[in-house]
RNA sequence: CGCGGGGUGGAGCAGGGGUAGCUCGUCGGGCUCAUAACCCGAAGGUCGUUGGUUCAAAUCCAGCUCCCGCAACCA
């Protein structure tokens, strides 16, 4: 009987187009779940989006669309690259499906129905117009963070998932079972959030409309990562007749996620479970990050590497290959265009593709392509190349299971090497010039092709659609090409013939490539940028700006503020007596370098609190690249002169 | 003294008490089957810093320092 394997992407938030850390997560997903079919598993890989919550709704109205209309749209972005780069997912969940919204709705009832759901309030700094919530601390002059209107103290009704009768069971799960993976997440998370005792968590919000509304009180929506989480048991049919997966595939075998949302899923998700009496999943993953040329991915860098344009460029396999192969346990990597052509060209172009290439090449040019039955082994030669190979099998098993899906790309082309290192040991161009030598020639590029085949297969699931290509050129097939006959060498006929194919992974020319990829990020980066800055604000007119009054100022006094990072307390001769105000500038300026400077402030600015200092007014400075550049005033300009 | 992770040859990483290892790069050599690929060899490191434990420390302990996330604040 085949083992069941049940293995998930987190669902992904579909506010803006999928960039290339979704990517890794669901290749990563995609490469467990093709080995574990190949290995015999009935194997379940669901992914989808997590398509309701404020974010989207905003979204979709600046689009001058409905949410759905939206979601639906950007879903079809997300299908699309999956697709491009061969996700074999089995199931997609959308938490806009209907079935999904009957699960979420029925967990619910069974929680407020259980005492887990109660109804509590919410008390915090209210915006009437927004209808949103705020904390102290995300007020902006103590206003509105998005329409900068007062705010009003105000309690809302709410309600709260008991998390705090679980503080227990969950340190227990993290502490004492290896659920959650890399370990080093784990103090984490317990020093974090657990070690002080859980708190309740908001589970629903009046605010937001786009959600699935409360079926005990329809004018609450559920609290967006709540839906997201049910995910992973409504797409089995949890509490709903659409599916009827669930008590064959649950518990989940593995959640894999990246790891700023681990805490939602080694603590929330688990208690939620327990609240049900369901079992909690066996293992949850939270991998780094893709760091690019050192800088954390985001979009306003204007440094998001769309893997659609890289895998057009290279290969779909290639790109997999690197982003796997490049990823280490547990921390970040770093991804740059020359990391990752660098890769393609020495591992794939180098060591794989033309150790089948002189292979194939080989077999056809001394024996037309087909091997003959004689053939003479040598141990001594021969030993070690089949060893490893025949070893393969078990080693990459064991690493797909932890799962570091890195350390197994490795192994294998431990073997890719051994191969290359084999032919030169073995010269066979040497054996070719004595006929008397057929025999052993023979023997030697039979246990080339069968390491080529052996390393093939737990390469297929890393890279589908070049493994077959590979099968084709060794004369493999069928059975040859089975995760039982990995761990067998000696599966290809004796008589085996080889078909010359297309080169598999074309070098690529470093330093072109770069200066291409460069000017593709020049073209559609910062330009971009501004206009959608601009298009954001919208035109003001001259009534507007006179709102703001800006005065010069002479940096009398600066100090930094030991507790934060950024900020620096500087006092300013505003020639009416003096005002203190707080700027984050502590990262581009030391305090001596700017006292005796001239600024420009903004003197109407309401007062604020900035760890605990008070702030009256706000410096100007632009944006110089990855600095900040403070405007200073040449001259002997009056202290408290208006700037217009 | 907020919470975590990390500082190992030019770059990226592994190791985690007992001759310092891998990949890429560099230099030299070999080979000619192959995608200017492959194979061999060499150079290059006081394993961030200071002190401690030990017969023995990159590894354990303490202090310091720098980097990177998270959290609080870029008004």
């Amino acid at each position: 009987m085949s083992k069941k394997f049940y293995i998930t992407t987190p669902i992904y938030y579909p506010s803006g187009n999928p960039h290339i850390g979704t990517c890794y997560t669901t290749v990563a997903c995609d490469v467990i779940a093709r080995y574990k079919r190949m290995q015999g598993h009935d194997v379940m890989f669901l992914t989808g989006t997590d398509e309701h919550g404020a974010k989207i709704q905003a979204a979709a109205e600046k689009a001058g669309m409905t949410p759905k209309e939206y979601v639906d749209g950007i879903v079809e972005k997300f299908k699309k690259l999956w697709s491009f780069m061969n996700i074999s997912y089995d199931r997609y969940i959308r938490t806009t499906d209907d079935y999904h919204i009957q699960t979420v709705q029925n967990i619910l009832t069974k929680l407020y129905e259980k005492g887990y759901v109660y109804k509590g309030s919410y008390e915090g700094k209210y915006c009437v117009p927004c209808e949103s919530f705020w904390t102290e601390t995300q007020l902006v002059d103590g206003k509105c963070p998005d329409c900068g209107r007062e705010v009003t103290d105000s309690k809302e009704e709410a309600y709260f998932l008991k998390l705090s009768d679980f503080t227990d069971r969950i340190t227990d799960l993290l502490q004492n079972s290896d659920y959650l993976r890399p370990e080093s997440r784990v103090n984490e998370m317990i020093n974090n959030f657990v070690k002080d005792g859980l708190e309740d968590l908001c589970i629903s919000r009046t605010s937001v409309k786009w959600g699935i509304p409360l079926p005990f009180d329809e004018k609450h929506t559920v609290y967006v990562w709540l839906d997201a989480l049910i995910n992973y048991i409504s797409a089995l049919g949890y509490e709903n007749d659409t599916y009827d997966d669930f008590d064959r595939m649950w518990p989940a075998d593995l959640h894999m996620t990246a790891k700023e949302i681990v805490r939602f899923h080694s603590i929330v998700w688990p208690a939620m479970l327990m609240m049900l009496d369901v079992p909690v999943p066996k293992r949850l993953y939270g991998h780094g990050w893709i760091n690019f040329n050192g800088a954390k991915m985001s979009k306003s860098l204007g440094n998001v590497i769309d893997p659609l344009v890289l895998g057009e460029r290279y290969g779909v396999d290639a790109v997999r290959y690197q982003m796997l192969r490049d990823m280490p346990y547990g921390t970040d990597s770093n991804f740059s265009n020359e990391i990752m052509i660098n890769r393609i060209n020495s591992d794939l172009a180098n060591d794989l593709g033309n150790l089948v290439s002189r292979t194939v090449a080989m077999a056809v040019k001394y024996f037309d392509g087909t091997l003959p039955a004689e053939k003479q082994a040598d141990e001594a030669a021969d030993k070690e190349l089949i060893a490893m190979a025949s070893e393969l099998k078990d080693k990459v098993d064991g690493l797909i299971d932890i799962p570091q899906l890195s350390n197994a790309l490795t192994e294998i082309f431990k073997v890719v090497s051994r191969a290359n290192k084999y032919i030169d040991e073995t010269a066979p161009w040497v054996l070719a010039k004595d006929e008397a030598n057929r025999p052993r020639l023979a023997a030697v590029l039979y246990n080339l092709l069968e390491s080529i085949r052996i390393i093939s297969i737990p390469l297929s699931a890393f890279m589908p659609s070049t493994a077959p290509k590979i099968w084709e050129q060794i004369g493999a097939s069928g059975a040859q090409t089975d995760y039982e006959s990995c761990g067998i060498f000696g599966v290809l006929s004796q008589t085996v013939t080889v078909h010359k194919g297309d080169t598999l992974f074309p070098r690529i020319d470093l330093e072109k490539e770069i200066d291409e990829l460069n000017a593709m990020l020049k073209s559609d980066g910062p330009a971009k940028k501004e206009d959608e800055d601009l298009d954001k604000a919208g035109i003001i007119t001259i009534d507007d700006f006179a709102k703001v009054k800006l005065r010069t100022a002479e940096i009398v006094g600066c100090e930094k503020i030991k507790k934060a990072k950024k900020l620096l307390k500087i006092q300013l001769d505003d020639g009416r007596g003096g005002r203190q105000i707080v700027s984050g500038i502590a990262e581009y300026y030391t305090p001596d370098e700017l006292i005796g400077k001239k600024i420009i402030f903004v003197a109407n600015l309401a007062e604020a609190k900035l760890c605990g200092e008070t702030s009256q007014g706000m410096l100007l400075a632009c944006d110089a690249g990855e600095k900040v550049q403070v405007v200073f005033v040449d001259g002997d300009t009056p202290n408290g002169s208006t700037v217009r």
